[in-house]
DNA sequence: CCGAATCCGTTGCGATACTG
DNA sequence: CAGTATCGCAACGGATTCGG
């Protein structure tokens, strides 16, 4: 599929806390979200032992709560095994497996340009002035920014 | 450029907090910054005030502070005009200007399929264990759980 | 006009311990 | 095995006030 080039909405519509865009930032802006999905789209089903060792640092409470509120959303599903030994499997719906394109996009663009942001982002902050200029010239003369982040 | 079909990374790579997915999207999935990227790219550059306007609702002190975050990353340009009227300029940096695309591509993925995650959740949150239908066709009923299988 | 400084409420996240 | 219960911190965001 071809990338379509930008069809961003109007300055109305950003500003709309129920804009869709900024519910979909809300929902996988959180910490384990897009981790979740990702494992779970790069095999699936899969218990939640496995996921809990697969992205190991997350808490029992933190995942059950992440995976609830992806059921809850119909990104996934949770299927229980009545069985002697609990079993409970997570699977992604189609509406969840909706969610690799954006997300491939992050991870794309994150590949692609992260390693420019780390840099000027250290550039930034060990040498706040050091010789990136603009070059702009002409109106008034733009003074050098440098303020004290304390 | 060949569109790569989601070339998701690795669980090891996952995991690390250093993964360039991870800080992206620590990156983007703040509250305002998307907003402010996305307002700079249909339009710069923008004065402070003209964003605080533009934005409606954020405080002065967020307004900086996201600017400041992002002019670190180098995505926009702070300009200092030493003029007798205070004035200073915002611009988006062609590396900020790269965002377009992942954010185009969350916000195609929100108009697309937003409607649906708010539907399910709406049936999820009113009734739990009443098979209801709201009757507004797409998502089926998630009867979440009791799923049960032998 | 462009912020910085301060205070404060909310909430996500984490660690540990315990249960069906 | 698959969670729940409880506690608590720390970071984010909001409102207000003051300064250059």
């Amino acid at each position: 599929m071809v990338t379509k080039q930008v069809p961003l909405k109007s300055d109305e519509d950003l500003n709309d806390p129920n804009c869709h865009t900024r519910l979909a930032l809300d929902r996988i802006g959180d910490k384990w979200t897009v981790l979740v999905v990702l494992h779970l789209s790069r095999r699936s089903p899969r218990r939640f032992t496995e996921l809990r060792e697969a992205i190991a640092g997350i808490a029992p409470k933190v995942l059950t709560q992440t995976l609830r509120t992806l059921e809850r959303d119909g990104i996934v599903t949770r299927t229980v095994y009545a069985e002697v030994p609990p079993k409970v499997t997570y699977d992604l719906t189609p509406l969840g497996a909706s969610l690799r394109t954006p997300i491939a996009a992050i991870h794309r663009w994150a590949h692609h340009y992260m390693p420019e942001v780390l840099d000027a982002r250290a550039d930034h902050d060990s040498g706040l002035d050091s010789g990136l200029d603009s070059g702009h010239g002409g109106v008034s003369a733009p003074r050098s920014r440098r303020t004290s982040r304390a």
